[in-house]
DNA sequence: GCATTATTTCTATAATCGTCGAATTATGGA
DNA sequence: TCCATAATTCGACGATTATAGAAATAATGC
């Protein structure tokens, strides 16, 4: 992921509003949910959610189909996957190690040696 | 860590300047860098530089220790972690696992059926 | 075609953002 | 003390952001 890439989809994620679209995408899974089901779970007028769901879309974190007269919003879990890995490759840069604790989550086990650089 | 937090930490991050700033403080560890020292590096003004350096520190991502006439800036590895790990679970949220693979840092394989970046 | 529903586009507005120039504070050395 | 260095504060600026009202577009059913 490019810092240009990172920086849209952290600007994406960095409003209130966004983050709970986005959370409640994640949490609806990959058929995703139509706008206006996200506009009454959140209660956000129709017109604002657009543009958010355009900031979203731009960083490639959701992606928009049509399904009759409903437009489907669903989360892109790669774009999530590729942030994930660009903060954790940045953050543990000078450090190895210092972050990939965090980064085991659940129930899925890594349990392995972390970079040492 | 809460939403707030986290959309705070997030919109810290979402910019060119302020992301290589933390990125080269990450670089530089703990003992971190003075402020001119990053101005030069970055080719920022000091001034501007400042700014950017108030968002970091609002958000927790970094600390500032006097030492003689230099202020050292130094990544808060702590936040950081909370960050990827309130991402990392949000992202898998419904779908435990999917954004395991990415938390794997560099050269960790799981040799287990990732999701496509 | 007409009405209804779902979403987007357009226009406007207050607020915040990122940057700059100039002035200010803080520290250390002569 | 005076001077140079390091960083911050202040005031201003254009640009972007988040939101809202009104109108327009797209799909469906009658």
């Amino acid at each position: 992921m490019e810092v240009s890439d990172a920086v849209t989809a952290l600007a994406a994620l960095a409003q209130d509003n966004r983050l709970d679209v986005f959370r409640l995408l994640v949490q609806a899974g990959p058929e995703g949910l139509p706008a206006g089901e996200v506009a009454a779970a959140l209660d956000l007028a129709p017109n604002t959610l657009t543009f958010h769901f355009d900031k979203l879309r731009t960083a490639g974190l959701v992606t928009a189909r049509r399904e009759g007269r409903s437009i489907i919003y669903a989360a892109r879990f790669e774009t999530m996957n590729s942030l994930i890995a660009y903060l954790t490759e940045n953050c543990c840069g000078g450090d190895a190690g210092a972050c990939a604790p965090a980064c085991t989550p659940k129930s899925v086990r890594t349990k392995r040696a972390r970079v040492q650089a």
